[in-house]
DNA sequence: GTGAAAGCGCTAACAC
DNA sequence: GTGTTAGCGCTTTCAC
């Protein structure tokens, strides 16, 4: 029987033998520095012929310890289960790609300990730089980033640690809560005739400004804001489902009006929405700050303000590229209003439901 | 100012200098080998005292090297943006975890170039083992996975030259087709008194499937089904789109029901038929082969089958877990049905579309 | 009980 | 133009 290609785990030293040549050269050709070591043409090719044939592969973890760098990025987001993260991801993968790194992309599931936990494995493997999304401590994540020089940015949630670019919350929320202002419809009942805010977590910057910019904006259009009508339940669907079914019946009804903090939020209350009467629904309006292909079709119109998920990645990479030494900035990019059909289901069969 | 912690790097030579011992030590201390050494329980708390202060964190690409295993397992999925592989990538991150496996989840954009080389890089930091999910070319990945003694699994779209694990299509595509049939209401113009396939690749053995189940289901219940039916557009939201639009203008309308390949057809159907009078789509039965959350409330009923996600990774990883020593075989999972509310908006008040 | 030393596969001085 | 050599940080055998 023939020999084939050897079986043998094909090091450069394996290639070196074939090619009656030394392991160095064999490394400066097969990756480019072989220029400046002035090696000839027919010792490129012969090397290069061989590497092919025998689909010689350079282990990384080798190359990497040597040159201290392991071409690796890293980036952690809460989950990867909705459309916004499923977005960054992608737009990291391809941004990464460009860039000739390796992209990791972990999610820690809102738990700081697993945030923590995460980051240091990470950077075991000596990621070049991190990017931190949605963390729930970031500046926790900042700490072990910074011990081992790890360049990182916040995403989306900022830290006081670490660069960090984020949605422009409080501009959105303003202009997300006066189109659900306008939009609105004056409720029957007194108790009714408000706007609520639902989801989120009172702790994180992100729901603090996009609260202020929901209670500035309906303050300037005459509409009392007291905390009963800020339910920051957090950011899993269960509970904004738990919460807007606990209002209902607190308030007898739907309210006239409803901010929920994220996509999570709206697939919670879409879950109970999804239980009343379309009609009813139709006459709360309702708005989220992310948005959801799917979700600019629901039953009832939805607005909602879509991240600028290349905005906020190109920022942050920049940062990365920068290295170390970046400033402590807070950079915010600005989303866009997604304007849901002025009528539900209801208008489409002619009804009027004022 | 009193000396803090080491700038340097920090090594096991570092902390072994600092312990007054040897690296040998310091490294089976920290790697839980030391009770079969018999190192002194002084040793160890002072070792371990050091190594907490100084945050020592060892270099997995070294350990790496030396043990020739990474602690990497990799997943290549199509995209990152659809609730399918979203789920796929959470369960993943999971199921690798509670191994003790660091993820990496990469997209590649159903390129068959992009796979391969993905998976050439992955290879090259030396996973451990690798699943590949909606390959457009799984026997070209599973060539170099081979070549290279890789354990690896095809999920969702199976090869022939690795263990697959995939959805059972041609039962789900039954089910729903069946549903699809006992739904739909009988069009006026008998032209549009069809059903209609839309979106995948005929290329690949999960679209052939679904086809088929499609197609016998509807022979069985005495529909003729002619190649104009199945239109395997492909993989993108706006081929979708463009495709629905196309098949509307020939054939003066909608049809009597509409099967979307996957959730990314339905979201290209979506943007569609928002173009149209609701009662008009609602004339029109709608299933959809892959489940979304929001989908479940559309203004018109969506019939969706649900993957079993964790069915198909727990297998997946299973056939990881016993080595390169798995069988060639194809393992079906069912998913499960959702059915879309008996009516759309329309019945919500109290109209009558017959 | 512990240390010395070899070597994982690679790169980059430095030599010739 | 090309080979020799010294490590990168770690684990593990072997010696004491």
């Amino acid at each position: 029987m023939a020999k084939t290609t050897s079986d043998r785990k094909s090091t450069i030293y394996d290639l070196a033998a074939l090619a009656e040549t030394s392991a160095s050269t064999v490394s400066a050709i097969l990756n480019g520095t072989w220029q400046k070591r002035r090696i000839s043409e027919e010792t490129v090719r012969r090397v290069r012929k061989l590497a092919e044939k025998t689909k010689y592969t350079v282990n990384r973890q080798a190359r990497g310890l040597r040159k201290s760098r392991s071409g690796l990025i890293g980036m952690i987001i809460p989950t990867h289960e909705d459309r916004f993260f499923g977005a960054m991801s992608q737009v990291f993968d391809r941004m990464a790609r460009e860039r000739t790194l390796q992209p990791i992309v972990v999610s820690t599931l809102r738990t700081p300990a697993l945030e923590i936990e995460t980051v240091r494995r990470l950077i075991s493997y000596q990621i070049e730089s991190l990017i931190v999304t949605g963390a729930t401590d970031p500046d926790g994540v900042s700490k072990v980033c910074r011990h081992h020089k790890v360049t990182h940015v916040n995403v989306d949630l900022p830290g006081t640690k670490a660069p960090s670019v984020i949605s422009d919350n409080y501009w959105g929320a303003t202009q997300l809560t006066a189109t659900l202002v306008s939009r609105s419809k004056t409720q029957t009942s007194s108790e009714r005739d408000r706007f609520y805010f639902l989801g989120g977590a009172a702790s994180d910057y992100a729901t603090q400004r996009r609260i202020q910019g929901f209670t500035d904006t309906l303050a300037a259009a005459s509409f009392a804001v007291d905390s009963e009508q800020i339910r920051t339940c957090g950011y899993e669907a269960s509970a904004a489902q738990a919460e807007i079914g606990h209002l209902y019946s607190q308030i007898g009804g739907l309210p006239r009006g409803l901010f929920l903090a994220s996509s999570v939020s709206l697939e919670g209350a879409v879950r109970f929405l999804k239980t009343l009467p379309l009609d009813e629904v139709c006459r709360c309006t309702i708005c989220s700050y992310d948005w959801d292909p799917f979700a600019t079709y629901l039953r009832f119109p939805v607005h909602m303000m879509r991240q600028d998920v290349n905005g906020l990645l190109a920022a942050a990479f920049k940062i990365c590229d920068e290295g170390l030494a970046a400033a402590k900035q807070l950079l915010e990019v600005r989303p866009h209003l997604v304007l849901g059909d002025r009528d539900g289901g209801a208008d489409a069969f002619g009804l009027s439901l004022a």
